[in-house]
DNA sequence: CACTATAAACTAACACAAATAGTTTGACAA
DNA sequence: TTGTCAAACTATTTGTGTTAGTTTATAGTG
C-alpha cells in the first residue's frame, strides 16, 4: 500500500538543510530526514545515491544561498559600502541559517567543481567591487583573501561560541570590516615596516 | 590470554590526535584507533567513557598545544613582532597538525570549560601584548577578536582549500597580518567616513 | 476504457561501528 | 604465596547506512 508522496532530490536537499538549521548541533541521519518526510528510510535513496552525496548537495545548495545573498546585498552599492555590505549579508546567513553554513563548511569534498560555482560567484563579485581601487592584480587577490578570511573566521568563531566577553559582536564586526575598508582605501599602511620574516 | 598493555588515556587521546593528522578527512572510528594501539575496541572503554568524549579531550588536548606554541612564539618578542610572530604560530600549528587543528575546531561542545582553558590562555597573552598600544579596553577587545578572526579564518580556509589562485599564500598571509598590525599603530584609520549602517 | 511500463514507495535483510555485559588474567601488596 | 583489582578479553546488543527484491499508483498507449 505505497502511495505516492511528491518526493524529490530538491525537497530533501532543502529539508536536510532545514533540519540541520533547526539543530545545527547534531549530525544528520537518514532515519530522522525520512521521518521528517513521512517515508521509510530506503525511500529516499530513489532519489539520492547516500548520505555523503547528499552532505554534498546539501553543501552546493548553502553555498548558492550563500552567493545569491551577497548578490543581492551588493545591488546598486560601490565601494566601501558595497564590501560592507557583502560582509554584513555574511554574517546574516550565518545567523540565519546556521545549520546550512556549517553544512557548507564540512562538505566532504571541498574542492568539488560544483561547490567551488557558488564560491566563484562570490569572488568575480568581490573583484568587480574592488575593481576601482586601482589594486595592483596580485595585491587584489591578497586583499579578497585577507576579505574572506576575515569575515569567515568572525562568523565562525561567533557560531562556535568563541568570543566570551560581554562586548557587543555587531561592533566588533563593524570594527573588523571596517579595518579591511581602511587597508584598501590607503595603500600606504601596507608599507609598514616588515620586520618580522619567517624563519 | 589477555596480556597488559600499557594503555592510558593520555596515550589513547595522542594516538588518536596523530591518527587525524595523518588523514585529516577521514572521521575517527575506534576500530582503527583500537587498531593502531593493538588492542580490542572494548579495552578503550576502560579509559574512555565513549566516541563522543573522547573526541572532546582530543579537541581539548589540540587547544593546550596551541596554546603552547604561541606562548613558545610569544617568548622574548613584544609589540608588532609577537603580533606576527604569533599569528605565524597559529599558521604553523595548522600546517603541522592538520587534523588535530579541525578535531579542535570540531569540539563535540565547543564551549566546554576545560577547552576554554587554552583559549583563555591565549586571550590573557594577546591582551599582554597588546597592553603597550595604549587602546581603550573596549578597542582592546575588538582588536583581539579581529585579529583571531583573521587568522582563524585564513588557515581554516586554507586548510579547506578555499583559496584557489595561484598566488603565494606565505604573502597574503603576510599582507593578512601587517594589516591587523598597522590597525592597531595607526589608530586614525578607524575614524573613517562610516557611511553604512546596519538596518 | 482497459493494459502495461515504470517510477517510487515498501518490507526484509545485511554490514558495520558503537556500546554493554560478563569473564579472564596478570601484576602488585599484604 | 595468595587475594584483589585494573585492564584486557569474548560475546552480544543496538542503531544507522545500505542493498535486494517486491508492490503499487500513476501516466501513457492502443
Amino acid at each position: 500500500m505505497p502511495s505516492r508522496r511528491g518526493l524529490t532530490r530538491e525537497i530533501i536537499v532543502k529539508t536536510a538543510a532545514d533540519m540541520q538549521d533547526q539543530h545545527p548541533a547534531q549530525v544528520l541521519t537518514l532515519k530522522d530526514l525520512a521521518a521528517a518526510l513521512e517515508v521509510r528510510t530506503p525511500s529516499l535513496y530513489n532519489h539520492i545515491d547516500n548520505l555523503e552525496e547528499l552532505r554534498q548537495e546539501v553543501a552546493i545548495y548553502g553555498a548558492h544561498e550563500l552567493a545569491d545573498r551577497l548578490g543581492s546585498a551588493a545591488i546598486g552599492r560601490a565601494g566601501d559600502d558595497a564590501l560592507l555590505a557583502m560582509s554584513w549579508a555574511y554574517r546574516d546567513f550565518v545567523t540565519n541559517r546556521p545549520g546550512l553554513h556549517l553544512a557548507t563548511q564540512r562538505a566532504p569534498r571541498p574542492d568539488q567543481e560544483e561547490l567551488m560555482a557558488g564560491a566563484m560567484r562570490v569572488l568575480n563579485m568581490l573583484h568587480r567591487v574592488l575593481e576601482p581601487y586601482g589594486l595592483s592584480e596580485k595585491e587584489q587577490i591578497h586583499a579578497i583573501r585577507a576579505l574572506r578570511a576575515m569575515v569567515h573566521g568572525f562568523v565562525s568563531l561567533e557560531q562556535a561560541g568563541g568570543f566570551g566577553m560581554p562586548v557587543d559582536l555587531d561592533e566588533s564586526f563593524q570594527y573588523l570590516v571596517e579595518m579591511f575598508v581602511a587597508q584598501v582605501n590607503n595603500r600606504q599602511v601596507s608599507e609598514l615596516p616588515t620586520s618580522f620574516k619567517r624563519r
